[in-house]
DNA sequence: TGCTCCATGTAACCTGTTACATGATTCG
DNA sequence: CGAATCATGTAACAGGTTACATGGAGCA
């Protein structure tokens, strides 16, 4: 059981306190890039978590009658965040790619088809990057020292910059591949 | 419904036919690193792919009485296993990573422990490296005309050349990054 | 009034891992 | 003879997605 959710969850709780909803939307931003949940999934973990006393929460209400409930960290939680920050973490047998599984059948297609293929993710990659070179640039008129560990947005700053990387090298290499078939 | 391990196994059973044993030592090559499943997923699968009349067996008995079922694709299987490979591959929406998840909070713990963390990490991606380029050396000795797409190795190439790529430029920024701790 | 977002939950289903279970073959 | 590998399956469980279900708040 490695339940990376649970630490996931730790993790953003303990900077301070959120609702299911917050934890939703934190996984549509950056740190969605390299973990995200949906809110079907979140909401019975945050349970979960709660009767294992890593979490508390207290409810507020919005307008009216809207409740929400604002979770924080407790002491044991914590404690099991900082040990499970601490552990060196071992690499996935597998990092799956859907579109290099293609690739490993490629030769039954026709060459014209591959490269269409090859265009096609270099596009679709493209796209993404501009959406991470834009973060980026949002990002750093935020903070002008973002890449000191000091930062209060070093966290952001990092996992942008991971993300960054990942795709203009997978790109170079998808362009430089696709050149062998010219 | 996408089910990616059912065009694995299709893919794999066209070039040539394969038993369910077969196509787990497959998974443990280098296609592993794009996608992989154990055996307990591959049996049942298997049998679904041969009612859904996908791929066809035949018995082969090894020594005295040990039988394997040899798995080979059928025309409705190769149709279907066509147009999946003809089809553009979406981009995940999250590739993940508990490296970069544990970094987006490493606020939370000691620049010494983030150093080891990072030190960790880099000599894990090394050690898979070195592997890598391991298996493209033997690959080069199987066939010199390796980087055409007429070379029957070139699947086999496209991964594994990927599979460099993809280690090589994250050690390259884990590196980078490292010395914004120093 | 209607649309988007805020807010929380459950149910059904699919995917994938670990463990259970069995037996034959090959090679040193 | 014993160990590694060949070979096939099932069961229980964990992780994750899609769909179902409900209702309030803010704004034009």
């Amino acid at each position: 059981m490695k339940r990376t959710l649970k630490y996931a969850i730790l993790g953003l709780v303990h900077k301070e306190e959120m609702s299911g909803y917050d934890i939703t939307s934190q996984f549509k931003q950056e740190i969605g890039q390299f973990w995200s949940a949906k809110h079907s999934q979140i909401y019975p973990e945050l349970k979960r978590l709660t009767e294992e006393g890593l979490i508390e929460y207290r409810t507020s209400i919005t307008g009216a009658k809207l409740e929400k409930k604002l979770y924080c960290i407790t002491p044991k939680g914590t404690q099991e965040l900082t040990e499970w920050l601490l552990s060196p973490k071992e690499l996935p047998e597998t990092e799956k790619d859907e579109f290099m599984l293609m690739l490993y059948f490629s030769a039954a297609i026709p060459k014209e088809e591959n490269k269409r293929l090859f265009e096609d993710q270099i596009a679709k990659r493209k796209e993404k990057l501009e959406y991470l070179y834009e973060s980026k640039k949002s990002l750093q008129q935020l903070d002008e020292n973002l890449q000191s560990p000091g930062s209060n947005q070093f966290g952001h700053y990092l996992v942008l910059s991971r993300a960054i990387n990942r795709e203009e090298s997978y790109i170079t290499w998808l362009e430089e591949t696709l050149s062998l078939f010219e």
